[in-house]
DNA sequence: TCCCACATACATACTGGTTGGTATGTTACA
DNA sequence: TGTAACATACCAACCAGTATGTATGTGGGA
């Protein structure tokens, strides 16, 4: 990776921690250029404006770790419902104080950003749709292959899975508290196990 | 309602609208005066500081209107189930798109405020509270009727049921869609159903 | 009943700090 | 000799907050 590459890329990760902290508005650019030690002349060679370097956040930034730890996880074989409640355990064990406080960083710029810009919007909407995709595969395979309720609809389904997902994590943002996240995760997990195709022996 | 009451009504209910539209950090001082034709030594003369004001918009505007649409209602007599889904159904009928693009008032403040401020993050608690118990107490009353299971936990199911009404406002907000709304709500309302005590017909 | 003292409820003008953005340089490599 | 990759200095706009002034009561003593 050439300098001007590491500049960029020292940047966006710098910009995605001020923008998770305090939202795409209210983040400074100052605060990111004291950050990485760039100064405003490099970061506007990279950047045409604090918008676009906000979109570059969702596009790259945020875009990979919603891959990393939420898509490439549901590619494994097994049983579909077996996979989204142990992504899901594996995501909350996995999760920090810091990212228990600041909630997901799609939901927050969702929440923050979709009512006055569309190009954020378009963006944020594109990310949640491969997410949906994926779940939406998921469930559908899994109603193929026995596992799961026919009964459902695989695409409505994956649209309230997330927005429970969503939904837990910014109760237990609020509240600070693990616990909560745990209790609330908790009805999330009985509502996927009641998604289970009724095995053999109840006939 | 004296003048002065007036005066500071009237601030709250520009502040509220500012806040809902732009966040509590982005939300302007002069386009509150600018709304209100109220001026700036009026008010100051009413809160000692926009954080003030901000707290009070959390502790009077957002409060009633919690109260009004979400926890009011539960307070009917009937089936716990059949009285949670119906304030659903309403609340979703009434919804307009202003407000589907807006989100939850609540939400949004607890989203933007309870990392940054911790005044902003124990009022909003103290709202959720407050309609947690509210549910929680709905829950409990029916499993003591005989109309939900007892198989479950009344605090954990309220926490869910939250979240996940949080989450459904939050994804329809960004994918500004009444349709994906009513999709994520029926997501809702077949987990609402779920939770019914087995009728006697079952055995 | 009159009048003064004081507080309430504003209004106006200003300040220091921060913001995103820009204009103009400079350096180094190809 | 150009062009990418910065660096520095500056700018207008906006921000929350404040200092100061004023008009309108209102309560209490003579």
């Amino acid at each position: 990776m050439v300098d001007a590459d590491k500049t960029r890329q020292a940047l966006l990760e710098a910009a995605y921690e001020e923008i998770y902290r305090d939202g795409f508005q209210a983040a400074s650019l100052s605060a990111i250029l004291e950050r990485t030690g760039v100064t405003k002349g490099a970061l506007y060679h990279h950047f045409s404006s604090k918008l676009e370097l906000g979109y570059a956040v969702v596009d790259e930034e945020i875009s990979n770790k919603l891959h990393q730890l939420w898509i490439q996880p549901l590619q494994n074989e097994g049983n579909p419902i077996d996979i989204l409640v142990a992504t899901i355990e594996l995501a909350g064990q996995q999760i920090t104080d810091k990212q228990l406080y600041l909630g997901c960083p799609l939901n927050n710029l969702a929440q923050e950003m979709s009512p006055i810009d569309a190009g954020f919007r378009m963006r944020i909407d594109q990310l949640y749709q491969q997410w949906l995709k994926s779940i939406e595969h998921l469930i559908s395979k899994g109603q193929h292959s026995g596992k799961v309720k026919t009964s459902i609809d695989a695409a409505d389904t994956a649209l309230f899975i997330i927005a429970s997902l969503e939904g837990c994590l910014g109760i237990a943002k609020n509240a600070q508290s693990h616990d909560e996240l745990e209790r609330c995760g908790k009805g999330l997990i009985g509502y996927l196990n009641n998604l289970r195709a009724e095995t053999s022996s109840t006939y």
